[in-house]
DNA sequence: CGACTGACCTCGC
DNA sequence: GGCGAGGCCAGTC
């Protein structure tokens, strides 16, 4: 059934993902600091890529700290990713590969 | 239990 | 502004 979190920071972790608003994307290195673990953005993604769960765990809301699509283990991999987002109501930037953080990263407590 | 990898991030040239 | 190398964290083999 689903995924099942072997350890607390993984399951903190997919909380975080999972309370993304639609249209909205954040970084791996965001993600990591609100699970409790500032700094461990290659954690997030090992986490993410076991991820059975991307109903459940929108992944593909997550991107790079700069703003480009990382990975995406499912579907056509970044295609699919890159689509959803769009779906949502994501903007990109011209290369398409690169998402408009200043207009669509969340911001989980508007504070900084 | 030990070591390598990985959907990253930051600094330097 | 683009390319390269190093470092940190957790998970999997």
């Amino acid at each position: 059934m689903k995924n099942v979190p072997k350890s607390n920071f993984q399951s903190t972790v997919y909380s975080v993902v999972a309370s993304i608003p639609r249209g909205s994307v954040a970084t791996y290195g965001q993600i990591a600091e609100l699970a409790g673990r500032p700094g461990a953005a290659r954690a997030v993604g090992t986490c993410m890529r076991n991820n059975k769960d991307t109903h459940t765990v929108p992944c593909h809301r997550v991107v790079a700290s700069n703003g480009t699509l990382a990975g995406y283990a499912y579907g056509d991999g970044l295609s699919t990713k890159k689509k959803l987002l769009q779906k949502e109501g994501v903007s990109f930037k011209t290369n398409g590969t690169t998402v408009d953080l200043k207009a669509n990263q969340w911001q989980p407590k508007r504070s900084r």
